[in-house]
DNA sequence: TGAAAATATGTCATATTAGACATATTATAT
DNA sequence: ATATAATATGTCTAATATGACATATTTTCA
């Protein structure tokens, strides 16, 4: 198995969908490049939260969002926005210039 | 008139509304950002696709978008996700860095 | 251990964003 | 000046993301 099977793997697990074919064949490098911003982000979000010692309920209290969206968003869920990532991380007091390097971050 | 205000009428411009209060008091620093961070994507996308010599109907082309969509990205339309003025960025190719350099950048 | 807190997962209706299309406006070149 | 290409604006329906909720699972800690 490639290194590559083995990510395509794992975010499958996460409820990313690609096709059958193997090594992300079927995913151009822009998608790539999409899904891993969007992970980027994800991980930043469950850091950030973390080191703020805050709860998920908390977070979302304060985005008036909902527990559920956070837990999707840390997980990275493909159902969830950009947008609502970058709104979570300034809801977190990120600035623009952190963001930058998250989303310049590779994985 | 303050320089906030002379802000808001700018974006209220573009299609962005606000409340009735002066100097976007009803605008917390997060939505402030967030708004901010759009249009300098916005630009970013804008300054990319001239750089590149292309239409926006060529983008929108290689996008699967539409010429519409395009326009109202680079006008700074309230209406459109950051996600897709990403997907358009990555479209013109630029990379996780650059993207983030863009994110990082004030106006 | 086991109760309580935190997080994960699934689903739903509502809201928001999408591409498409028509058409208006503006820029470019002859 | 005017034809033509490019961009802007408005509006539809379909697709997707949303918060809310219920509930399952995992983590924490006494």
């Amino acid at each position: 198995m490639t290194v590559n099977k083995a990510k395509q793997l794992k975010l499958e697990k996460r409820g990313w969908k690609f096709g059958a074919t193997d090594d992300f064949l079927d995913l151009s490098p822009e998608e790539l490049a999409y899904i891993e911003l969007k992970l980027a982000l994800s991980g930043t979000l469950r850091a950030k939260r973390i080191s703020k010692k805050i709860t998920q309920v908390q977070l979302a209290s304060v985005m008036k969002s909902s527990q559920s969206r956070i837990a999707k968003m840390e997980a990275g869920d493909p159902a969830v926005s950009i947008d609502l990532l970058v709104k979570s991380l300034l809801a977190l007091g990120v600035s623009r210039k952190e963001l930058g390097r998250s989303f310049a971050q590779q994985n």
